[in-house]
DNA sequence: AAACCATATCAACAGTTATTTATATATTTA
DNA sequence: TAAATATATAAATAACTGTTGATATGGTTT
């Protein structure tokens, strides 16, 4: 009985959420921001020269489905990635996009 | 000079626009449905119980990014995946989800 | 308490998208 | 040519989403 590579009654209702999640320009900007240390809301916004209301509203998305990870210290609220394998999903993902979608502009 | 993670003007269109193209779950299922070998638009509609109008929507949307080939023999036009590598990003992907959306229902 | 800062939330708008039903296009066969 | 089949497209609707500007919440300092 060998393995099926796919159950056709399999439920994608994580990925499709969390590639959902990944749909947006400016959220994937914000994992890459965190992807060396914990940042700041502010320290967000002002490194990607975003309005602090919208980076609010693109990390509650994030923990939605718990890619970052928060952590009150006095008045300021620092967001890290919540996984180490998130970068180099992220990496895998952007080769792959890049591979893809070189042939848009190509006639 | 040591080379940066991510340049913060990095521009991440084309992942987000793959990304988009995996937030469906019928999307999903219709790529998992190509994995192994080629199949038609009525092929896929019926092994995964979903109308033909909205399959070849959705194969509309994967054509955009180039993650299927499209080949017509005869009256079929049989869907194929556009690259080898789709399966393990998407496994990757899929693991990545279980990993963090666990979480989501424990409490 | 008051003033100040950091962050979250709200309301509103415009644009997008998944789905359904109906119809059009294209290929094969009789 | 006519009928049958395979696929794509169109129209319509409901639901969702990114962004902005205004406001609320919560912590800190004086």
């Amino acid at each position: 009985m060998s393995k099926p590579v796919c159950n056709l009654q399999e439920n994608f209702t994580d990925a499709a959420f969390l590639a959902k999640a990944l749909s947006d320009v400016n959220r994937l900007r914000i994992l890459c921001c965190l992807g060396r240390k914990e940042k700041s809301v502010n320290q967000i916004a002002g490194a990607l020269e975003l309005s602090q209301p919208l980076v609010s509203h693109h990390l509650k998305e994030l923990r939605r489905v718990f890619l970052v990870k928060v952590e009150r210290r006095g008045p300021f609220i620092f967001y890290t990635l919540a996984d180490q394998k998130i970068p180099a999903v992220m990496k895998a993902f952007s080769a792959l996009a890049e591979t893809l979608l070189s042939q848009k502009q190509s006639f």
